[in-house]
Formats: structure tokens, C-alpha cells, sequence
DNA sequence: GACAGTTGGTTGCAAGAGAAACTAATTTCC
DNA sequence: GGAAATTAGTTTCTCTTGCAACCAACTGTC
């Protein structure tokens, strides 16, 4: 058994390893889906998840729009202020609180997500359809898992340095 | 049934759509790994997959590496050189084709290699344990599946247009 | 009611990323 | 043997992103 250089002693095999595999897969899976949005609007991820929230919510801060959608509250400051420009979300400053807008999707807003929703379900039942019932299932109990499990791992680095 | 703004109507669910939920998952990991090795050695992703997949092979072109580790190569060579700076990897140029060269690790690099290697193959234990044996063969069918499935439907898009 | 601390949101800045252009070496084809 | 096309790898440019600092408004607490 060598403790030397060469590919013998490697038990770590990148592409059988769980985070990379993860990675990639969500990487080729969020690229085409992008390619189906981005190509009838010029739209990016972040305008894309907001758009989405917004469609389903009607009505958000956008505090609450980073908490749901799990992005920084520059990336959604950021996209929101593009979708604004381009008159697709609307923003109406609480008057109980002037520090925070309530936002939603204007006409032309909605317009775009009517348009744009059936192609993303679309695109995720074909995603689904290569998989049976049972591993769609595991599936979806796997990613619940392992995202909570690595955020409590990340959890206990960053407070103690070590695991607990 | 609202044809209308409102949450009524809204069939899109971004919590329980795949793709978001593959990236929030994927994030999550990948942000517990790089917790691991870069409190340990200042090293990012690019560099890591590098390093690993030097440790596995030994002996590569920057071309293999960026093959093997779905990297662009603007990004491996930039991580290349970055390492190299550190005296963690070494460059031969292949005098059979000057344009290339053979990377390895150095002694250094098989160094942190070794160090990093069984912290991450302890975190990749630590996720599969909180699936059943069937969950986690399951998981492996479905990342494999859904990489090609989403692949192949963005190669479609980026071809004709339309779906085939 | 004023001062300290907190919170929603924006902005400045520096690092990271990909696209495209570029360099140098190699292959192809006549 | 030499021009055209390819290929490995680097660099330049530009856009995205996240952190930190910041502003303005709100919530205590005294």
C-alpha cells in the first residue's frame, strides 16, 4: 500500500463524490432551465426566483422575498430594482413601516410569469418522468436531509470550529 | 378560479420545485465543504477540485482536469496557476506537444491532499447516513439521471429551439 | 423625548466567473 | 513544404456576486 504520490491509495473519486455530484447536477439542471427563460425574456436566476415568489405570494417584502427564495438581501435588492425599471414588479411603500416596500408583479409582470410558468413545469415533469415513483420520492426526502444536515455541520464549524 | 393576480392560481411552488431545491441543496453542501478545507488551508473551489483530482490521477493536463472536473478552462487555469504560485502543484511541459503540460501535485500539495482528503470523505459519510441504504442508491440513480436528462433537453434548446 | 441598538434596504468595492480574443504549437491537406 | 484549420492555455473585458459600510426608519429603555 503506498503512502506515496499515485492514484492508488485514493479512496476520494471526485465524480463519485456526493457534493460534486450535487453541484453538477444542480448546475445542469438550473443552466437549462435558464435557457428556457432567459431565452423569451432576458431574465437571470435571481429576477427569475422573484418573479416566481412574487407569483405565488402577490405580495412581498423584500426581506421576505430573500427568506423564501434563499438569496443575499443585495441580490434581491439588486434584481428587484432591474425588474422595477422594466415596470414588471411594482413597489408600495408600507406606511406603517417606511423603511420596508410591499412588492408585486404588475400587469406586465404577470403577463411574463403566466408565460414563462408552464414551460418551467413543463421542464421539471420531464425531469421527473425519468425517475419512478418510489426514487422521486427518495429524492425529494434526500435533498430535504442532506440540506439540513450540511447547514447543521456548517453551523457547528463556524460556532466551535469543530463538530458536535 | 382567478384568471388574475393572486396566490390562487399559482400551480408553481418554488419550494417544492426541483430545480431551486437541487441548487439550495447543493449550495448548502458545497458551503459545508468549503467550510472544511478552507479553515484549514486557503483554498476555494476551483482549487479543490484540482487538488483532488491530481490526488486521484496523479498526472494530468490542465485540459483533462477541467474534463474531469466540469470546470471552464479559464477557471482551471487561473486555479492552476494559483497553486503553482503556492508550490502546490508542478508543471512539465509534454515535450512531444509543447502546447500542453503534465501537472502534478508536489510533495507540499500531496501534503494538504492528505490532510483534506479524510475530513471530506468523513463529511460525504456523515450525509449518507441520514439516508436508508435504498435513499441513497436512489439519490445516485436520480442526480445521474436528472445531470443527462437536463443536459440533453439544454443541448435540444441551444440546437433547434424546440424540445425532440 | 432622547439616546442606544436594531432592522429594511441600498451602495461601494474587490474578488470570482465566463465569453471572446489572443498566443503559440500542432495537425491537415494540397 | 507551406497555408489553413485546430488545439492547449492565457489574458482581457465585462458582468455577477457577496461582504462591509452605510442610510433611514423603527424599537426599546431610561
Amino acid at each position: 500500500m503506498p503512502a506515496q504520490p499515485g492514484p492508488a491509495d485514493a479512496a476520494l473519486k471526485l465524480d463519485q463524490f456526493l457534493p460534486y455530484r450535487l453541484n453538477v447536477c444542480a448546475n445542469s439542471v438550473s443552466t437549462a432551465l435558464s435557457a428556457i427563460y432567459s431565452a423569451r425574456h432576458r431574465i437571470g436566476v435571481p429576477e427569475w426566483r422573484i418573479l416566481v415568489t412574487l407569483g405565488e405570494f402577490g405580495l412581498m417584502t423584500a426581506k421576505a422575498i430573500g427568506i423564501h427564495s434563499q438569496m443575499h438581501k443585495t441580490k434581491v435588492s439588486r434584481a428587484v430594482a432591474m425588474l422595477e425599471r422594466r415596470k414588471l414588479v411594482a413597489r408600495r411603500v408600507n406606511c406603517d413601516d417606511l423603511r420596508e416596500a410591499f412588492l408585486s408583479l404588475t400587469p406586465a409582470g404577470r403577463d411574463i410569469y403566466n408565460d414563462l410558468a408552464p414551460g418551467a413545469l413543463e421542464f421539471a415533469r420531464q425531469l421527473m418522468e425519468t425517475m419512478e415513483p418510489a426514487e422521486r420520492a427518495a429524492l425529494d426526502r434526500a435533498l430535504s436531509k442532506l440540506t439540513e444536515r450540511s447547514a447543521k455541520i456548517a453551523a457547528d464549524i463556524a460556532k466551535g470550529g469543530n463538530p458536535g
